[in-house]
DNA sequence: CATGAATGAGTGTTCATTCAT
DNA sequence: AATGAATGAACACTCATTCAT
């Protein structure tokens, strides 16, 4: 009946979608969410102001489509950490959270910009709250592993760390020696 | 009618301006700088809309005061930092830190939300990355006099530290263990 | 692939329309034509949207169509009424009106709100004026016939009652005793 | 302390908010509600877009207003109609059903419109059903006093009629014989 | 000094219509 | 014959800003 196949209507379709949520994910990133307008979205998109509307309910539900994808990917990341040893889970989550700030500079300054406002988009700043706590204790577990003593408080320190490196990495950006600060905690946590 | 001095005068705008303002913050902090609106802060302020533009050239003006004045107060807390002993200006300055933190929460939702949008609102950021850069010189310098051997890794590990008190505070807020954080802190520093 | 048949492509096209068609005039009579989108006429008719474009040039086409369609329907309903008897065939008139009313309450919905608006859809209003013209013309002759002396303003009175009848069964609906009425005015005009 | 004196600005608003429900009853009444855009009202009312918005919610408050207001005029012309002699109390009904036919026409094509789709605007709907339940049972009473057998069907065929003349009269409007039908009536119900 | 009515450019969203296949 | 992805003009609505008083 139909004279594209399916198949050519689902690349279509993905096709689409791809470049809607690139688009979304770059906008929302660099100048916020609230500043980015539909029509921005559709012009670095590619398309239509209408198409958007084909794919996505609404503004908002592009936003959970992006933070859905984004936790998907967390979770995968999260998998793979895993060793016999905590001392090497240890240096993996080191390794991951380094890679993670590199790779979603996007994304990160979109959630973090989110979970600020506490009254809007509960889902944001529920996920984010959850996350941590999961990160947190997985931490409290590794460190206890390892055998250090106040390894509670070690852990909150340590994820404390994380955030304010993601932040300042994030706000100063090309002048934030990143590198140099990922050896140096492996060398002081892992050794 | 009456005629009114001229210091009466200035008192009333005053009075104006400093509830503008306060309504302006409380509504920034809160709900964020995009999602507040001119009518909005008239309401909370007791004013009408016009008499705010009769003060401030426009929303973004309102911002701009705000925040300058939020440098002067930061200015202001520097100054009494300084004692002869460094340890006792390191450990002032963690207390203005946490006490920082407690007293301009709504401030500093503000300032990590704009700091976060690169393009929008320049003076925000640069005024971030400038205030960052001075604070961890001055750590750096007092680590330094302490005698601490990588002082210029220590200092940014601290300056990252604090940075992410900071973000995990307002994120989760009264679960986050504040004071024992801050008392961990100054001992491990200021031993 | 299978080579079909003028006959068969035929029926298809037929069926196309019959569904376009039935689905626009359910669609159209409860919701109205404005508030009636082609992708929901699409949805119940269980075609695509393309395909209602093969068929009708818009969605005023369609809605021509349906009316068009009406008009013919009428006209045979009409057809069927004359009896050499004019009271019999007054009685014809009667059954078909209210035989008319439990039919196509969906349509009469439609037209009646069409010819409320005088600007839009001409055709519509046009229509409505002529008919009701004529049946009015075709009252008096049977009124006359049947030896009323005031007939043209007794055809008049019948022909309001009738529209009046008409829209209050479509505003309270099953609340209206419609047998009742029905059944009262032909005591009163055809005995 | 404003120099535009309250009740100065009590005589813009009412000026504004009369120009836009003139327009909005023109409008709506002549295309329809779903045909009126918002912008027309504007234009119409002579006024801008954005000021609809400080009088009224949404478009759907404005048309809650309008029709707020007719059955306020409505009610007062109830008020008016009662007479110690039944005849004359009925007299004053039908009089004031062709009044209210020749002054609201826009608003009768406005609510025949509008009741028509049951399920958008039910306050509309209801409330028609329930003013025409009012004046049936009101035409039930009188037409009882006056001593008629069969009051209760009669009282029914007399609402029948009223809204026969209604829909007959906005669609044909200038060929319709108002004047005529009203007499005759009056002659045939209070003599 | 202070008001709030008024504006218009902009927002998110809808939908009739087109078109490549 | 039939599909549904894509478009763009229109829509209802918002809001920073202006201005007469």
């Amino acid at each position: 009946m139909s004279p594209r196949s399916k198949q050519q209507f689902e690349e279509l379709r993905e096709a689409s979608i791809r470049k809607i949520l690139d688009a979304s994910l770059e906008l929302f990133g660099t100048t916020g969410y609230e500043n980015t307008s539909i029509a921005q979205i559709a012009k670095v998109a590619g398309v239509s102001k209408g198409l958007i509307y084909n794919y996505f309910e609404s503004k908002e539900a592009v936003l959970k489509v992006l933070i859905e994808d984004l936790t998907a990917i967390g979770d995968q990341m999260m998998a793979d950490l895993f060793d016999e040893d905590p001392k090497q889970t240890l240096k993996n989550i080191f390794r991951m959270i380094f890679r993670w700030l590199r790779d979603h500079e996007k994304m990160n300054r979109l959630i973090f910009g989110m979970t600020l406002h506490v009254d809007r988009f509960d889902f944001v700043h529920e996920l984010a709250t959850t996350k941590m706590k999961g990160y947190v204790e997985l931490l409290e577990q590794l460190l206890q592993q390892i055998g250090m003593e106040d390894y509670k408080t070690e852990a909150r320190i340590l994820s404390t760390i994380f955030d304010g490196i993601g932040v300042q990495y994030l706000v100063i950006k090309e002048d934030y020696p990143l590198d140099e600060i990922e050896e140096m905690l492996i060398k002081k946590y892992c050794a």
